[in-house]
DNA sequence: TTTTTAGTTGAAAATAGTTTTCAATTACTG
DNA sequence: CAGTAATTGAAAACTATTTTCAACTAAAAA
């Protein structure tokens, strides 16, 4: 990630090396707020304002998507398989797993054709018990 | 709408009637600030916690669907088409239309095969041009 | 119709998430 | 190593949303 923060000629400071760390390691979705209290074992001064700020560039890079949760906060998560990904998350665990959307384009084929619409973008995201969960290991959850 | 409310025991007072009106009313979806600002041409002492209340009351309901938005602040739109609707919302005109997620199952289906996770929920939003806006007729844009 | 009463309301304050401001700092260039 | 513009962090500002609580009112009872 840290070579493409480069290439789009952005400095890899201390503050952003910390955030970026802490994104490409972690398993599930993260708030900014969750992202700066792990930032901060690796680089203590690092302030929540410039958790965003990073954030937000690495969205832009397109290094980080941005999923939308029920409680109306934003989580960040890495993005690991391109852009062909959309997010699975386990509502016991946490654990967030990108998938590729095979067969959506037929769905979305059918809905241009259904509305008349001509489809830009399309966010799906997806909820339900991942294998560990379903088979009772579920210790995360509230 | 009103009937629900009252079936699920609910007062139908004057200040959830108007906001019941621009919900029902609106043609794209609405933040809670921009149904107040509505609700009170039908009813000025209207107030915006009563909005809060009052939309959160109605998706609660399975009336009203909450939309997530980019800006961060959320959406509501009535529920037209009962359980099986999703969103498609014009990026240039704002307008919102609902669909049925045809085939979807079936992407799903594949989903829980490929990761072992047991879907439980579903939000897919379609961003695009409506037949209009496609025409250039589009004026509500940017 | 009047009384009763519990659900509902609105204003203000509290909270939460996010962005802006700006002087100080620092990564990179030369 | 010095210069410079990008970047940073703290505090303040801002926006969205929720809570609190006394006053109000819809609907049921009398």
């Amino acid at each position: 990630m840290a070579q493409e923060l480069r290439a789009a000629g952005c400095r890899l400071t201390r503050p952003r090396r910390a955030v970026l760390r802490v994104v490409a390691e972690a398993a599930c979705p993260l708030t900014p707020a969750q992202v700066h209290e792990q930032a901060r074992v690796h680089y203590p001064q690092v302030g929540l304002v410039t958790v965003y700020r990073t954030l937000e560039l690495l969205a832009e890079l397109g290094l980080v998507r941005r999923i939308h949760t029920e409680e109306g906060c934003h989580g960040y998560v890495s993005v690991a398989m391109g852009e062909a990904g959309h997010h699975l998350v386990c509502t016991s665990c946490h654990q967030a797993v990108e998938f590729p959307c095979t067969g959506l384009e037929e769905t979305l084929a059918e809905v241009e054709r259904l509305t008349g619409f001509s489809i830009q973008e399309h966010w799906l995201e997806l909820f339900g018990l991942c294998p560990a969960c379903q088979a009772g290991e579920g210790d995360g959850g509230e």
